[in-house]
DNA sequence: TCGGTCGCCGAAAAGGTTTTCAGAAACGTA
DNA sequence: TACGTTTCTGAAAACCTTTTCGGCGACCGA
């Protein structure tokens, strides 16, 4: 008798095992009270026996709960979709709800058609992953289940929408560099039709003027999120303005890009200038030259409060609006304190 | 009347709207040929009006068959998991299938919680995806259900899996760096307990030997798959072996590495040394100086293929052993013909 | 006009579970 | 002994769909 040989073995089957009927073996086995100790002891025993595992479809059947979750997501490479989905089975817990990942490749009609699937799946829930830190379309006021916007908001106000703290992020990240001694801060970051780039870009200014200093290079250098922005932005950044001596990155990918110049120049990073990223892309950060400080986005932290606020919405306690969470400073060996 | 404001509207709804009998309505709508085709048109205006979508649940427990699989992963970022994933759902055709995620986070017994779960919700078959390309326990044999071992191979031979040929991607790459014209190849590679490890260096080794050639450097350098790992073993090959023009690494991560140390040296690449990675990490060789030729697993044709073998376990013809897919090859500007 | 065919429809069972409610058994009390 | 309580068990309905099979009406040929 191995791992799971239940072909087919029913609630009958422990019933007739345990020489009880169907009903009581439920009840036995669901922990319900009118069952005297001695037969539940029987069912039980006869269900492990069996190994017997209840058909979840047919008590989602009876009960109008699936137990199942959908997460939709338009992130191709999983970059944040997964971080997400671990933290939410994290709070469900997994034997209680199972999720169901769709990607629907950024096609409008591709999200209907696995929103259709789910739907007559009869998933519980929703969880909406967006591609980008921007508001998307909603799915709607009149779905037949709660529905969480995660990363990307919803524009709906009346939706429940999580994001991240961009502009807290941009703030953290100045805030620690003025901390290690620097005043002489850039800012490099990506597409300024990005909403993120534009929310670090502002926590940064802010924390800025409240020290009464004003972005070394003049202005924010918008402009792509790879490395090779990075590395061209960095190059005119050390030409007008050789003497910066720190640069908040708006990404780990463009963050990459700025070492990669620097250490060209034979800049020394930390001690001459300190960068830091933004998102602890972990292939890039970690493995970094040196390793690079950076925003970490607590993306399990997202899944696992967005499970929690369908779960609530599930039991009928639904709000709506955007919920900001934190995000928080992953130290490395990137920046260090002057001298 | 939005997007999908079913709920609880039943084929009963329909059929009442429509004037037939359940029966009658369930035949129409699955274009069963017994019902005239006025009746049948009533019956699917019907439906529409309603936003009729089938509760599958019901549907699962009488056909005996839930439209899901199960995706089990060890594989904490998704950079396997989720190409298999999408070509997996590309296969199936996503109004068929749906498939469960879950992240077995490299632990036996989260595993095994996981499998019960997902045969209690009577998946149709189950495709187990490993973290790393070396054999993996078995799942066992006494599964109800198909199970299909993609990326890590299991150690039943009974059971069907599905691998990437590193000995093909190995021969590929130094095929094409000899083609290139390269004579003097060095291979820096990761931990030499992969077997993927090996089985690259294999397949290097043999397409050397086909021309006579051995390893620039003597032997395959073994290591971590880390950038570190790769500027290190760079300089060490330099060092020892000044001449070399073609450098066949391991990872993409380890083609970093490689990148950055000839980049510091003021070697031209692919002027004086070609580099090639492995993997096609997007991120990583994409975005790479020069951007990176590498071998690309074709982890989405992996994931078709599961979902067809899968398919045709489901339906009784179901093999085993270790099937292997081919690699192939992905020009980029790191290798370029000398001269 | 009548018997036979054929085309279309509906009643009912099945699938596996939960839940309600009625009934049986055991026990205490008068 | 008769009756009321309490405690436990089981029959049956419900959830929603698919499928089988019997039946009804219409049409045809005689």
């Amino acid at each position: 008798m191995g791992a799971a040989a239940n072909r087919a073995v029913t609630l009958r089957d422990v019933a007739r095992l345990a020489g009880v009927s169907v009903a009581t073996a439920s009840k036995a086995l669901n922990g319900q009270p009118q069952v005297r100790a001695e037969t539940r002891a029987r069912v039980v025993k006869a269900a492990e026996q069996l190994s017997f595992s209840p058909n979840t479809l047919a008590q989602g059947l009876i009960t109008q709960r699936s137990g199942t979750v959908g997460l939709l997501t338009s992130d191709l490479e999983g970059r944040f979709s997964i971080p997400i989905l671990m933290g939410a089975e994290d709070a469900f817990g997994s034997d209680q709800t199972s999720v169901f990942l769709c990607d629907a490749r950024g096609d409008a009609i591709r999200e209907k058609h696995h929103l259709r699937a789910l739907l007559s799946r009869r998933v519980d829930g929703l969880i909406v992953v967006g591609a980008r830190p921007d508001t998307r379309p909603s799915l709607g006021r009149d779905l037949p289940v709660p529905v969480i916007y995660a990363y990307a908001p919803s524009d709906d106000p009346a939706d429940l929408s999580l994001v991240t703290d961009n502009v807290g992020g941009g703030r953290l990240a100045v805030d620690h560099l003025l901390r290690c001694g620097r005043r002489r801060i850039a800012h490099i970051t990506g597409d300024p039709g990005y909403g993120a780039a534009q929310d670090r870009a502002r926590g940064a200014l802010d924390r800025l003027a409240e020290e009464g200093l004003s972005l070394a290079g003049g202005e924010v250098w918008f402009g792509m999120w790879s490395e090779a922005w990075g590395r061209g932005a960095t190059r005119m950044l050390l030409d007008r303005c050789p003497d910066v001596d720190a640069i908040f990155a708006g990404s780990d990918e463009i963050a990459r890009g700025v070492l990669d110049v620097l250490h060209e120049e034979r800049i020394d990073v930390p001690r001459q200038v300190a960068v830091i990223g933004f998102d602890n892309w972990q292939v890039l950060a970690a493995n970094a030259r040196p390793p690079l400080t950076t925003v970490d986005l607590n993306l399990e932290q997202l899944g696992r409060t967005a499970a929690q606020r369908l779960s609530a919405a599930m039991d009928g306690t639904l709000s709506s609006g955007v919920e900001t969470l934190p995000v928080r400073l992953l130290t490395r060996e990137s920046t260090a304190p002057l001298r």
